[in-house]
RNA sequence: GGGCGAGUGGCGGAAUUGGUAUACGCGGCGGACUUAAAAUCCGCUGGUGGUAAUACACCUUGAGGGUUCAAGUCCCUCCUCGCCCACCA
């Protein structure tokens, strides 16, 4: 039977690994170091081929990395907070707790199963008190460097999870994990000022090795834009309105002003007498209406915009003309000032309101229809007094200029990020050190009295509100400072906190002095290759390169930038290349194809269907094209082999192979490394007496992609070392060139033939011969040629 | 609406970065082995024309145009799909 037992040998060794712990990193070993992370994983109970495909291909690489001489750190742990747990709690009558640890249990085994090279023994679970005690460390230390602060606000709020969102975890107006629709609730909570980062999150983008289109989505997120703040007097008033602006230079066509439904100035006018307004009512209603719609609504709304009339002028600063004030929800109250000037003619979204509620438009730029669509793009000013004549930029500097004299204006920079809202109202997470006291107001918990522990004996309520609130032995505590009665807040952390060190854990697991000792952080850090999935981009990934920006400055960490080299894998899709979902019905589970072909073939597969970059669909057909050739690799091992040195044929295949092999997987482009590891076996298995040193060299090429079967042959061939150990081959770059070289022919750039030189021919010989070739010749047809084009040992192309 | 990316056989995909398009694998067809099937092994496999069979020719990388001796690759116009962001002033 040309076949193997896969259950049986894969088994064995991922055992005898484990034991000798093979792929325990060395802190401060002489070798290069080379830090391999990849994103860990949410133990929602099982992995899924996603899972699977990403540490493959980080494994692969890791593997790789191993075998060149490096000191490699591969870890691996659970990011266990969270509230998927919770709601199974309440679902289900099961502690989050066990819920859990149940999960991360099953979840072990399965990695196991797929034969990864991790060190074990430094698994970080994020729920465990020795690992949360240092998360809660984390928010004092921001909290100690006036980053972390308490602010009641409008938020996001899920209703279905009962829980604030941060900025970054609302997609499209729905929350990111249960996919409600967001609404905006206003309420006190604590926040991280991420914002105190943005220009060093922005120039730090410049020094890494990620996807641009990582670095842009991060980029756009920052949203930096440059304008122009301008103060407008609000007529028989004292008040004045702020707003920004990217287009100061259009001022002159500014017909109206709007204000956001949660502007401070609304509530003034809705509140004080003294303001003359007929519509008070309108108004108010507007506001409420406003205030009930969620994130989706509002954006539904784009198209069709509402709006009233708030009763008040303001003065536009340029020319002092009497311009209405209107209040919209196209204006966000998050952005900006919450305020701004109407130019209907050059924005789109005020031309809109303009044609709605019959506002005028003024052009002040040339170039467009201002009566069909607004016009966005750069002229001539006109209508502009001393702008008139100007351009977009030039237009800019001078009304600024002009402005700022009357102190009306000045150049600012605007920044879409907001700062990072991090408590949640659950329990299944790491609580908020702070303790407030009547007397003594906020109150830090010492770092001595850390952790503060998550009590296991809580009532959930089935509306979802935080059992810590309910929980007196919890709650009620004493102030640190007065040692009076206190209470603890009950708030916990937005679990992204703790994912956004956890890189550093992995350095010094057991640390109880501290997060990561210093020494090991300058020996490990950075990360050397980051590999994990780009819907993190906005999240977790701009979250750590924030931790790590903030901890440097303290001198807590070595490096600025935690990620050196980030790289996304691709998305695996079913079989009918859809997204993978159980109401699809085209999900794989990937311990049964483990068990039909083994975890080599699986792992292998995954690094054969495509670019890494890229997924795509799941064949389960071409899983077993991979298994037939790992029985190929069996059946050649296992069959006589030669004590001979290899032929130089033999030498020849083998270091073009591992020319190929080696680059393709340095860039992590294991299809086509794997595609020349078949072809080595096609022509390897074509020779009749087969040298063993060939047959070992391709095993060793094989071995970071099928470690099992590798190492199960790698024995039989009488080796007592692992083949793990074994060093990448290097290879010989003059056994890949050959003497000879085939020359393609052509005759007016139409390949005609090709033939066999010797290498570096001259054009005068290659043409000799070419000319005598039949088919040349007929093409030729014995007329003068215009030109002939020679690349050496590539193509000669006659031109008639 | 904005940003990024991609379109190559029946399918997943290769292509030394401007130099033989379709490597490798799946699937299909034919053959060997077998009482038979599976497995395995060996051939063939982009399309059209042509031939008894070879030769061979022409067409073909989403569509159209251009640059070049030479274009899947570079430039312009358009179409389609995917992902991310989005009333961001």
């Amino acid at each position: 039977m040309k076949t193997y037992d896969h259950n049986k040998i894969e088994k064995k060794w991922q055992e005898v690994w484990d034991k000798t712990k093979l792929y325990g990193a060395k802190d401060g070993d002489k070798r290069k170091k080379f830090y391999s992370l990849v994103m860990y994983p949410y133990p929602s109970g099982a992995l899924h081929l996603g899972h699977w495909y990403n540490f493959a291909g980080a494994d692969f690489y890791t593997r790789f990395k191993r075998m060149q001489g490096f000191n490699v750190l591969s870890p691996i742990g659970f990011d266990s907070f969270g509230l998927p747990a919770e709601n199974a709690a309440i679902k289900n009558n099961i502690h989050p707790k066990e819920w859990t640890y149940k999960n991360i249990k099953n979840m072990i085994s399965q990695l196991k199963s797929m034969g990864p090279a991790y060190d074990w023994d430094r698994m970080v679970i994020t729920s465990d008190p020795e690992y949360y005690r240092w998360t809660q460390w984390m928010f004092l230390y921001m909290y100690k460097r006036g980053l972390a602060y308490k602010k009641k606000q409008v938020a996001n709020w899920c209703p279905s999870c009962n829980n604030v969102l941060a900025n970054e975890q609302v997609l499209g107006g729905k929350c990111w994990r249960c996919d409600s629709d967001v609404i905006q609730k206003e309420i006190d909570q604590w926040l991280l000022k991420i914002t105190d980062y943005k220009d060093k999150l922005l120039t730090g983008l410049d020094d890494i090795d990620w996807p641009e289109r990582t670095k842009e989505m991060q980029r756009n997120w920052i949203g930096r834009s440059e304008g122009a703040e301008i103060k407008f007097e609000i007529r028989n008033s004292k008040f004045e309105i702020n707003v920004f602006t990217t287009r100061p230079d259009t001022l002159f066509g500014a017909t109206f002003m709007v204000l956001a439904p949660e502007h401070p100035l609304v509530l003034e006018v809705l509140s004080s007498k003294k303001y003359k307004i007929q519509n008070r009512k309108e108004i108010k209603e507007y506001v409420k209406t406003a205030k009930k719609k969620t994130e989706l609504q509002r954006m539904e709304e784009i198209k069709e915009k509402t709006g009233v009339f708030s009763g008040l002028y303001a003065t536009n600063p340029v020319n002092n003309k009497k311009i209405p004030i209107w209040i919209s929800d196209y204006v966000l109250m998050s952005y900006g000032h919450g305020a701004i000037m109407a130019v209907p003619a050059h924005d789109e979204r005020d031309w809109d309101f303009a044609k709605k509620y019959n506002l005028p438009i003024i052009e002040v730029l040339k170039g467009g229809n201002v009566e069909k669509e607004a016009y966005t793009g750069d002229g001539v000013h006109i209508n502009s007094e001393y702008l008139d004549g100007l351009s977009k930029e030039d237009a800019i500097k001078r009304v600024i200029e002009v402005l700022s004299k009357e102190k009306k204006a000045k150049k600012t920079i605007n920044y879409r990020l907001r700062d990072w809202l991090i408590s949640r109202q659950r329990y299944w997470g790491a609580p908020i050190p702070i303790i407030h006291c009547p007397k003594c107001g906020e109150v830090p918990v010492p770092e001595s009295d850390l952790p503060v522990n998550l009590p296991d004996d809580v009532q959930f309520r089935p509306t979802g509100e935080s059992p810590l609130k309910y929980h007196d032995d919890f709650r009620k505590t004493t102030c640190p400072k007065c040692g009076g009665s206190a209470e603890r807040e009950t708030d916990t952390m937005d679990t992204f906190l703790c994912s956004s060190w956890y890189f550093f854990r992995y350095l010094d697991p057991n640390n109880e002095q501290e997060f990561c000792s210093k020494n090991l952080m300058k020996y490990w850090m950075p990360v050397d290759i980051y590999i994990g999935g780009p819907e993190h981009a906005v999240m977790h990934l701009l979250y750590s390169r924030f931790f790590a920006q903030a901890l440097y400055e303290g001198g807590f960490s070595n490096v600025k930038e935690p990620f050196y080299k980030l790289r996304h894998q691709g998305m695996i899709l079913g079989e009918d290349n859809q997204k993978m979902s159980k109401s699809r019905g085209n999900v794989v589970d990937p311990d049964e194809e483990v068990k039909k072909v083994g975890a080599d073939a699986v792992r292998m597969f995954m690094g054969f269907m495509g670019p890494f970059d890229q997924g795509g669909p799941w064949n389960p057909k071409g899983v077993v094209g991979i298994r037939r050739f790992l029985d190929r690799v069996w059946f050649l091992a296992s069959g006589d082999l030669s004590d001979s040195k290899p032929t130089t044929l033999e030498e020849k295949i083998m270091n073009k192979t591992i020319k190929k092999v080696g680059e393709d997987i340095e860039e992590l482009k294991f299809n086509t490394a794997i595609s020349a590891l078949m072809v080595f076996v096609n022509e390897v298995s074509a020779l009749d007496n087969i040298s063993q040193k060939t047959v070992e060299y391709l095993l060793i090429m094989l071995a970071p992609f099928a470690p099992h079967i590798t190492e199960e042959l790698w024995q039989k061939l009488g080796h007592k070392e692992g083949i793990h150990l074994e060093s990448w081959p290097k290879y010989d770059p003059k056994m890949i060139e050959d003497d000879e070289v085939i020359v393609v022919v052509q005759v007016n750039g139409r390949v005609r033939t090709n033939i066999k030189m010797n290498k570096n021919s001259t054009q005068e010989q290659v043409l000799g011969v070419a000319l005598k070739d039949k088919n040349v010749k007929k093409f030729v047809s014995g007329q003068e040629p215009k030109k002939i084009v020679y690349i050496q040992n590539k193509i000669l192309n006659i031109v008639i």
